[in-house]
DNA sequence: TGATTCACG
DNA sequence: ACGTACGTGAATCAA
């Protein structure tokens, strides 16, 4: 028996749209929304794969909304239209079904359901299998012995879908799939505008239908002036009073199997994909997975990004290092090096060619060349001149991507697909043949990373970006891999006392804990606390969270005099967390030096920020006593000491200086404690009178500006009404109002160009702030105001860091930098330096930028990191 | 894998 | 009527 498939094109594509929005925005880098494409793929090609079908089509809504029928209009034509990010993806996926030869079914006037009903009715009379995808319950009407409803379910993350027989859908509903239209009649559907008859809901429609099939048998029977079981009273008065409306209902909920389709269902035979066409679409979508799946290549006469020269590989010896002025590698054991277009092979290069190559005057030009500077260098070799990184340039040209692999920027700018730099690490124990792939595959990264260079080069100086990636991103590469190298010095031995300590409390905690709630359970599952706690507790539920009770501490901070448990959850769960994180997460990270080589990314961030793994050292505890105590067990060598220097108020600064403000600057130029200063404006009372209170408040104002100021987050903040809150922003924008429109043009100029900036131009695209949905908007303004701001300062002390590193091995010091906490830095320095480089860490740190207010660094020395902040 | 929570700036 | 502070990473639970 023949098969065919048929698929609602908009319904599915709704599906995937939201199912995928959920957890991440999918776009391409130049800004087309590929989610809802992607996801219909997904689902499309397992589909093809697993049934195998004979026929396939995809039929749209064309006109939607459009009317079954003209005379009831006012009842279908209030469906709402899609979102924006959503329309735009529909041409597209019809372009991809093009390339696969799948028939693309519409019909003016008629809505996709009505084209698949028709459809599979011929399938029926043809006696061909259908089997009909869709995400609308409505189908279900359709099911007979040969049509089957597939309807997909997104259960976390996974596609899975529920195949509707006439057998399922007895089970499931209790009902034949005909009488799905008699529902239709009695309840209505509020999705689709089809009233029903007041009254009644999903229980008695279904009741009454299991009972009696249909409406016809119902208001016969009503009509004769019969008794029927289970209606009576105000149902039956309902029922009688509406009859028209069920009637009409069932009319409407009907789907059309009339539609007057001109093709039949031969014309959707199955044919092969035009490959061509599809590579060309998936990698504009940047679609690389399905190019792989598929095995999709262009042909020849491919219209690639950047004329691709021919792979032209020499005998390694060939190669004359001393003529090289310019050379991409790519290195991962096996070497390839690429000079002028020929690309030069070492299967296995010793530590000798290894330094010919890395230590030359030569300009290299690699991907995530910190990796390879930090291999190099632990086996002696000092790489020199690596000055263009593709990962570090992609990131500053855009700085909000999740991922900056190899393979995905050769895509991006040339157009072609390679394999992926990891992929075959499993295989690769098997395949005897590994050298020989790898040999294609890594001279082909050597040459395509040498065009990618020349296009990102380009990009990068027609966006004014030159100067903040070779004076910054570049030069900031070495010292991040200078301070990964060193890493920091721990006391082991400490660390693991301190963990004892607390597992013993822990255990008091824990004991304590389960008296209270009277049994025993698992207290880090939020889930079983929320139901300890306002189950079994009964104790008044604050905030929810989707998935249940919220047990945060701001949560428990409330319930704190209700119940003694509280304070028992809230000890347990700092303990808990310092113990988990910051000693058991962090022992066994400590090398065999005794140290600790945390990463430092340097293209994470959206905003600038440098961030930190494996152990993350830029969030060790320090607000509360207890957890600050892990600052102790930062430690330097002997005969060295810390020094550690931070920027005050670095980010309210930049402000002051960037929005230009007076009143502002003034603060900053004639005070130090500029919250209190705020205070005493906001409040309207002299600075000597401001109390902690106002101070504390003035604060969380002076944060809520530099995050992009709402009256709500403000409120939330610091437990005041919106009101109060938005008197707070008003007063405050009336005391500092080049501040007000500092953010107002930002936001403006933002709508216009799509990025903000930083003083150093450093760009963060904002495609929210043109969202039609509101919180995503107001999400994109908040973005807006506060990446130039955060992004500045980034800049600023990323600029400090260089200057620091350059002057210590200039005056060839043994002091190191060892750590960056945003807006401190951390150096392990011997202890006859001290003088020196605290003077020499300050000056560089002050002197990065003249703005018009002061950057101001105060500078310690202690022997623990404890000591020295 | 996503959600929750909490550590930092 | 709605629902939000900006930027991170790690541990843990629950599917």
């Amino acid at each position: 028996m023949k098969k065919l498939v048929a698929i609602d094109g908009n319904s599915i594509m709704n599906r995937a749209f939201y199912g995928i929005m959920n957890s991440k925005m999918l776009m391409t880098t130049d800004g087309i929304y590929t989610n809802a494409i992607f996801g219909f793929m997904t689902i499309l090609l397992k589909l093809l794969n697993e049934e195998k079908p004979d026929y396939v089509c995809v039929a749209f809504d064309l006109k939607a909304p459009t009317f079954r029928h003209e005379k009831f209009k006012e009842y279908k034509g209030t469906r709402k239209g899609m979102p924006d990010e959503l329309r735009m993806q529909m041409p597209i996926i019809k372009d991809i079904l093009r390339a696969m030869n799948i028939q693309i079914c519409e019909m003016e006037g008629y809505e996709a359901d009505d084209i698949i009903g028709t459809l599979s009715k011929m399938a029926e009379k043809e006696k061909i299998e259908a089997l009909l995808l869709t995400g609308d319950r409505d189908y279900l009407q359709l099911v007979t012995d040969n049509v089957t409803v597939r309807i997909p379910t997104t259960k976390m993350g996974n596609t899975e879908s529920v195949d509707y027989t006439p057998s399922v859908v007895r089970e499931k509903y209790g009902i034949d799939p005909v009488e799905f239209i008699q529902i239709k009649g009695l309840m209505g559907d509020s999705s689709d505008n089809i009233p029903g008859v007041p009254g009644v809901g999903e229980k008695t429609a279904y009741s009454l239908i299991q009972k009696y099939k249909t409406l016809d048998y119902i208001y016969d029977a009503l009509d004769k002036g019969k008794e029927l079981e289970g209606i009576k009273g105000k149902l039956k008065e309902k029922l009688i009073d509406n009859k028209e409306l069920a009637f009409l209902s069932r009319k409407l909920g009907t789907i059309c199997l009339e539609v007057p389709l001109d093709f039949d269902i031969e014309d959707l035979e199955m044919k092969s994909f035009n490959n061509n066409d599809l590579y060309h679409l998936f990698a504009k979508l940047q679609f690389k997975t399905f190019i792989e799946r598929l095995g999709l290549k262009a042909e020849e006469e491919v219209i690639t990004k950047v004329e691709v020269p021919e792979l032209v590989i020499k005998n390694w010896n060939e190669l004359n290092m001393e003529e090289v002025s310019e050379l991409s590698y790519y290195y991962d054991d096996a070497l390839a090096i690429c000079v002028h277009n020929v690309v030069y092979y070492n299967e296995n290069p010793s530590e000798e060619e290894l330094k010919k190559v890395f230590e030359s005057g030569a300009v290299k030009i690699g991907h995530e060349e910190k990796t390879v500077y930090l291999k190099l260098k632990k086996r002696g070799i000092l790489p020199k001149n690596m000055l263009f990184d593709l990962s570090i340039a992609s990131y500053v040209l855009n700085p909000s991507k999740d991922s900056y692999r190899l393979d995905d920027i050769i895509l991006e700018n040339l157009g072609i697909v390679v394999e992926s730099e990891k992929e075959n690490e499993q295989l690769q124990l098997f395949d005897f043949s590994k050298s020989e792939d790898n040999k294609e595959k890594y001279c082909k990264y050597a040459l395509y990373i040498l065009l990618c260079k020349e296009k990102y080069e380009e990009e990068l100086k027609s966006k004014n970006q030159f100067k903040l990636f070779y004076e910054i991103e570049m030069p900031l590469m070495k010292v991040l891999a200078e301070m990964e190298y060193e890493g920091v010095l721990v006391d082991r031995s400490m660390i693991e006392e301190f963990g004892v300590k607390l597992s013993t409390q822990l255990e008091d905690l824990v004991k304590d804990i389960y008296e209270f709630a009277g049994r025993e359970f698992n207290i880090n599952s939020p889930k079983q606390l929320g139901e300890v706690l306002f189950e079994v507790l009964k104790l008044p539920v604050i905030k929810k969270t989707k998935s249940g009770y919220s047990t945060d501490a701001d949560v428990l901070e409330k319930l704190k005099g209700e119940h003694p448990i509280i304070d028992k959850i809230l000890e347990y769960r700092t303990l808990n967390k310092l113990k988990a994180t910051y000693v058991d997460g962090i022992i066994p990270l400590i090398s065999e030096d005794g140290r600790i080589h945390a990463k430092f990314n340097q293209t994470v961030t959206a905003t600038g920020r440098i961030s930190c793994t494996e152990p993350n050292l830029q969030n060790i505890p320090i607000r509360t006593e207890l957890g600050r105590e892990l600052r102790k067990m930062f430690i330097a060598k002997e005969g060295f000491t810390f020094l550690d220097a931070d920027y005050s108020q670095i980010e309210l600064r930049v402000l002051a200086h960037i929005s230009g403000d007076e009143n502002m600057i003034n603060g900053f130029n004639s005070g130090d404690d500029i919250h209190a200063i705020t205070a005493s404006q906001v409040f309207g009372v002299p600075l000597e009178n401001v109390t902690k209170q106002m101070r504390s408040e003035a604060k969380a104002v002076n944060f809520g500006i530099v995050y992009g100021i709402s009256d709500f987050g403000l409120a939330t903040n610091i437990g005041t009404s919106r009101k109060k809150a938005k008197e707070y922003i008003e007063k405050y924008f009336k005391h500092y109002p080049k501040i007000k429109e500092y953010m107002d043009s930002t936001i403006k100029k933002c709508k216009e160009n799509g990025y903000v900036e930083t003083l150093w131009g450093r760009r963060r695209y904002v495609p929210e702030i043109k969202s039609n949905n509101y919180n995503v908007r107001q999400f994109g303004e908040r973005v807006a105001m506060n990446a130039p701001i955060q992004g500045t300062a980034a800049d600023i002390i990323k600029i400090a860091m260089i200057n620091v590193q350059k002057e210590l091995v200039e005056k060839k010091l043994e002091s190191k930098l060892i750590l960056q906490v945003h807006d401190e830095l951390l150096i392990e320095t011997k202890l006859e330096e001290v003088e020196q480089v605290k003077e020499l860490l300050v000056r560089n740190m002050e002197n990065v930028i003249q703005m018009q207010v002061p950057l101001e660094v105060a500078a310690e020395e202690g022997k623990t990191w404890f000591e020295a902040h």
